[in-house]
DNA sequence: CTGTTAGCGCATTCAC
DNA sequence: GTGAATGCGCTAACAG
């Protein structure tokens, strides 16, 4: 039915075994030879059959980019920016080298990252890339760390870009708890001693990190007392920030300063604010984190910790691809940047 | 090395068609020998060889999502929603059923486009989405109609989803140029007169259509003269809409609105007219295109023509798995409907 | 440098 | 309802 390896050899007057070696283009083929099978692939549109040279060779050329929500741009960068390490290079279509990538929402659910998982084996990635924070119910820790291994045993390259570090895997950790500290410290030093806190989903990595950071610095100031009341825990979406606000506002009135666990939750917790008559950052400063690229537009430009997801996606890429010297012990450490803006200034009074 | 269907069916006793009819589940088996095969594949945990099976089957469970930026919400929404059609079901992990989206970014080039789309090809995907708007080269157009049709040929569904129709596709088009018309309409019902226009890239069918649209109600309002003169072209992003509106402000000082031909465009408009010490809306108001979830959290609240983006992705999955029926002639049109906020209001004086 | 020979793991005829 | 046999299209030794 469709135009197979054979038809191209036979127009091309040479063996299967040839072409194969034209296309996969690792093997020393003369000059000759070359073109008249490279001419016969144009002339019948010869595309190569995946599945059948996956089979062939045990190894596919997907690459597995495991997202929460591809919907939100903190994850949207960072697929994007692996993707675009996998180049589909111009001007050789069909030919060998790309990797396709292979993005799979999640949705944040524990079982569909483990299916996904099982769907990426059953496709014999060539790698798989788990971004964003890691769900810590122990028995689902366990089941991704056994089928990491299992992935990793069969030849698929594991990389996580953005959660704690497990056994068979490269990772990129994001400091979330030294980036989270060092923003309450800002606040601090600006003169804030009564700081609001609206955390993500309480099972996920990041939100404890964020959540220690933030209680470390208060610690050392000493003002922790007050933790748990000031926090409030929702999703990492706007209508949590905005919810969680009021909630806020109804436990201590007097706040100067809120925190939230990621740009999108500030984006929130601004309109409340501003739905509550309160101004930002006359009445309230506001400070969020990722440093997504709405953060920079908001009214008033949003302070927060700037994490190079672009750059971190980059990197996870290519330690996907094996184009990249591993980091020692296998773990490096992506920084957050303070970006101070008009959202956060001294209180009043 | 790894676990086959073999190794399952010398485990279950049985013979290895037994086991692959089990697995795939379109074919009668006894109660007990399945349950006899459901175990030892468990047991072993068998994961099927999916090049193997595709290969064999002459099919594919790949879907390709084809965007043009998958940092972009617009894109991500759409794709999530694809996505989320296509379900790896929780609780039946490795069976049959589920299909994978794979999104691929091109980034907007034609080159990569056609790439991915030849990736797909040898990947023998089951269906291909492509989302937002196509480039209008001739040269280029031409190339993904024959990629389409040679598709379509092999058996992918090929179905689009922001773009207009081409042969052996199924088509959801969006109502750009209507929308963007009751958009002007809108400003020219406030009482607008010199309004400014951000377009996107000129050679995007999406750019072309609101534009279209928005010098269709100039036209009818005898207002079309200024077009050019009032009409600036750049990316659609953020960047692009500060420097746009700078020049449109060099071009006509007295603009008394600016439509942007999306959302992110328009936010970059509203950091220029800040920067330049404009009111928005008292001095100048603004309006931008789908409706994006940051849009009703800018201050203020921006005016915009929203497009149902997560329900068309989800539509457009559904068309591509074959789980709904083809909307009459292969094509239908998705509507735009004005969402009415604070940053468009009657001009001054 | 090039051709020949074997499978890769599974889905599908066919028989039984 | 189940097993045995065949081939999907390609790559990877191995010869030559």
């Amino acid at each position: 039915m469709a135009v197979t390896l054979a038809d191209v050899a036979a127009r091309a007057r040479v063996s299967a075994a040839t072409v194969s070696r034209v296309l996969s283009g690792n093997y020393p083929v003369a000059e000759s030879t070359r073109n008249r099978v490279l001419r016969a692939v144009d002339e019948l549109e010869y595309v190569v059959n995946g599945p059948a040279s996956a089979l062939a060779a045990a190894t596919s050329d997907l690459v597995g980019v495991l997202v929460n929500d591809i919907a939100d741009p903190f994850f949207g960068i960072m697929a994007g920016a692996v993707q675009a390490e996998m180049g589909a290079p111009a001007g050789e279509p069909g030919r060998g080298g790309e990797k396709l990538a292979v993005i799979c929402n999640t949705g944040g659910s524990p079982e569909r990252e483990l299916n996904y998982l099982t769907l990426l084996q059953r496709q014999r990635a060539a790698a798989v890339v788990l971004t964003g924070g890691a769900v810590e119910h122990p028995d689902h820790a366990a089941a991704v760390a056994a089928k990491a291994s299992r992935l990793a045993a069969s030849g698929t390259r594991v990389v996580l870009c953005g959660r704690p570090p497990i056994a068979d895997a490269t990772t990129l950790t994001f400091d979330n708890r030294g980036g989270a500290r060092r923003l309450t410290e800002h606040l601090l030093t600006l003169g804030h001693r009564r700081i609001g806190y609206v955390a993500g989903p309480a099972e996920r990595t990041t939100t404890r990190h964020r959540l220690e950071g933030h209680r470390a610095a208060l610690g050392a100031a000493g003002l922790d007392a007050d933790l748990e009341r000031l926090t409030v825990h929702g999703l990492y979406d706007r209508a949590s920030g905005y919810d969680a606000t009021l909630e806020l506002l109804r436990r201590d009135r007097g706040l100067t300063a809120i925190v939230a666990a990621n740009d999108t939750i500030a984006l929130g917790v601004c309109a409340a604010l501003r739905d509550q008559g309160l101004r930002i950052p006359e009445d309230v400063s506001v400070a969020g984190f990722d440093d997504l690229p709405f953060s920079a537009d908001a009214v008033p430009a949003l302070t927060t910790m700037r994490l190079p997801l672009h750059e971190a996606g980059a990197r996870a890429g290519r330690l996907a691809l094996g184009r990249e010297p591993q980091p020692p012990g296998g773990v490096a450490m992506v920084r957050a940047e303070l970006m101070a803006r008009a959202s956060t200034a001294p209180p009043r009074g």
